[in-house]
DNA sequence: TCGCTTGATGTATTCGTTTTCATCGATCAT
DNA sequence: ATGATCGATGAAAACGAATACATCAAGCGA
């Protein structure tokens, strides 16, 4: 009564049961899936066919367990929700996917503590790699990573310091800019939305962007013309509609918002007011989403290296797992993309 | 020179280390960490101080190499890329996460092939459980799956055979009440804005809410007012450029599309091509999404219950995982939202 | 006081791979 | 012919935690 050979497997096949089909032994089916010109293009075949004749799937636990590694690569955002994050994303998954990585994708809704929490987890889970975005984070995550012998690579900033490997672009540069491009236009009383700077190290450079291009024309920027927000659009109307209430010698004609949901944001609470755009209210984004490219006038924005980010994060997260060579900052291009939300002051 | 207790540990603490530390066996710690009721309070104090001393971090693979779970579950998405899809997963971790498990995510880019494929690696890698998008996969899908022993959840359908466990709406009838909504204003001849059927119940099922209700008024959907997108906005500008070139005798006075993308990507044909919203075309979405709320006029659509989704699939997962009761099929309610961009036709 | 139960803990095996080391023909230079 | 080398393979020892089972002291009733 006992031995019943192929009876009713429970579920899953194992490499011996692998092994057993292909006459060979289990050290063989592992080197025909790992390092298959070792092993005899015969065998190799005979190993193959059991293989998919089984349905074998290598139990990860096991491989990882044995080899330290997963092949898996996490990726810590603040949120799904926003567009942004999402493009890079996915530009991170499908090229981690051309070379045989699986992403794992968590969200900390702006907390740095649950960051620290949720990476840890997936440190335990054995998530081999990391991205995280900006470069605000708690000390103690570095640390865990240094520990546990973890690559990462922040993103959306650029690390001065190079205290870290980082992939971005220059944010404060980018309202510099856009800011710039509004006093050339003629505004004189500049606003700026932007998100709670502490843990942001974007909104803060964002920030000081726009106070660099004031500063240079000898312009300053008062708090009363500062907004804060969180990133909801309804967050963000509330938040202009404040501005709005200063008295008209006092209020700006043109406002920065960090990001497009801010700007859109903006929009809204300035048509609820029955300001005419871009004539009474000039208002620009940062991040070129569809959402401010569709509205009427659309939103002046700048363009930045989203899909970029991701797919340079992806090739150097794998190419440090592969010990290869890789360029640890990059400080990658963004663009200017004006619309209708921007002209002179009426 | 032997025996270097503590020294340069290379980076991992272990439960052995552990043990050590608390004085106690490593099999105490271990069932410190997973029932502590059954250890004495004092061991279990003595333990958990060594734990975090040792920032001792379980190692995932051995456990779950052990017990047969990871404690991940996976959520399988069309598209990071669309806000829907993001917001459901967001409300799907964050339920996840407050029971401790964790969430791996990835996209398929709207191939059933590559669903498979991703699937399979994240099977691998010891996934417990399942969330999908949509009613149609491929059978082998299911049949590993199965194989494995791994339960699964449908989401944004509901499976009236009763096949698959599945958690949504009625796709059905939000785009026939739509429709109706459009016929009791007036309009006689109505448009579909629609994504490639195949491989999409969704898509299939919101055609087929157009046709049911338009079929109630003796009226029928020529395959001249229909007209195909991809999930992106400019894809859905052309298809709708494609149906304004049509004589204005046959030339739809509204058109559903069957996602708010779609319906914003045919508001920029209509400004390109100087129509009037909704004087001389009135256009509807599904999914309610700050994209068309924002516009100009605001988007009518179908407010579908995205969050509920995320929170549903994952309470019926970790019922499932934990041998609980649950609701194997659930269709929530949607909500019609009306703005501006319907109206009685011109 | 003895045997029995109970609660707390330790010992040892197990999970399914990868990997090191040993083995065994076969090939090759001498 | 012979020892050296090499390529292909198998046997067996990890990897780190979970857990069945054994152990041991304490508590209990008779």
């Amino acid at each position: 009564m006992e031995d019943k050979p192929q009876a009713a497997k429970a579920g899953r096949a194992n490499a011996s049961d692998v092994a057993r089909l292909a006459g060979v032994s289990s050290a063989t089916v592992s080197r025909t899936l790992n390092q298959p010109e070792q092993v005899d293009p015969e065998t190799r075949a005979r190993v193959q066919q059991a293989v998919t004749k089984l349905r074998y799937l290598p139990h990860g636990a096991a491989r990882s367990l044995r080899s330290h590694r997963t092949r898996m690569i996490g990726a810590v955002v603040p949120s799904f929700d926003y567009a942004l994050y999402a493009r890079t994303t996915s530009a991170l998954q499908r090229r981690l996917d051309a070379s045989g990585y699986s992403l794992v994708l968590a969200e900390h809704h702006y907390d740095l503590a649950a960051e620290l929490r949720i990476t840890g987890q997936l440190v335990q889970h054995g998530v081999d790699a990391f991205m995280f975005v900006g470069l605000d984070h708690e000390p103690a995550l570095f640390s865990m990573l240094e520990d546990y012998g973890r690559p990462y690579v922040l993103t959306w900033g650029v690390d001065m310091g190079r205290q870290h490997p980082s992939i971005g672009f220059d944010n404060r540069r980018a309202t510099c800019e856009m800011t710039r491009h509004l006093l050339a236009l003629g505004h004189q009383r500049i606003g700026l939305l932007s998100a709670a700077v502490e843990g942001n190290d974007r909104a803060r450079e964002r920030g000081a962007g726009v106070r660099d291009a004031l500063a240079e024309v000898g312009l300053e920027l008062p708090p009363e013309r500062v907004a804060y927000s969180t990133i909801a659009l309804e967050s963000a109307r509330l938040a202009m509609a404040r501005l709005l209430e200063l008295p008209a010698e006092r209020r700006p004609s043109a406002v920065v918002a960090t990001n497009d949901v801010f700007a859109v944001g903006a929009m809204m609470a300035c048509r609820e007011a029955g300001i005419d755009l871009p004539r009474q209210m000039s208002i620009t984004g940062v991040d070129n989403t569809d959402l401010g490219a569709t509205q009427t006038p659309g939103l002046t924005s700048v363009s930045t290296p989203v899909v970029e980010i991701g797919v340079a994060a992806a090739e150097q997260l794998i190419a440090r797992l592969e010990g290869r060579d890789h360029v640890p900052q990059q400080c990658l291009p963004f663009k200017m993309v004006m619309r209708g939300s921007t002209a002179a002051p009426g």
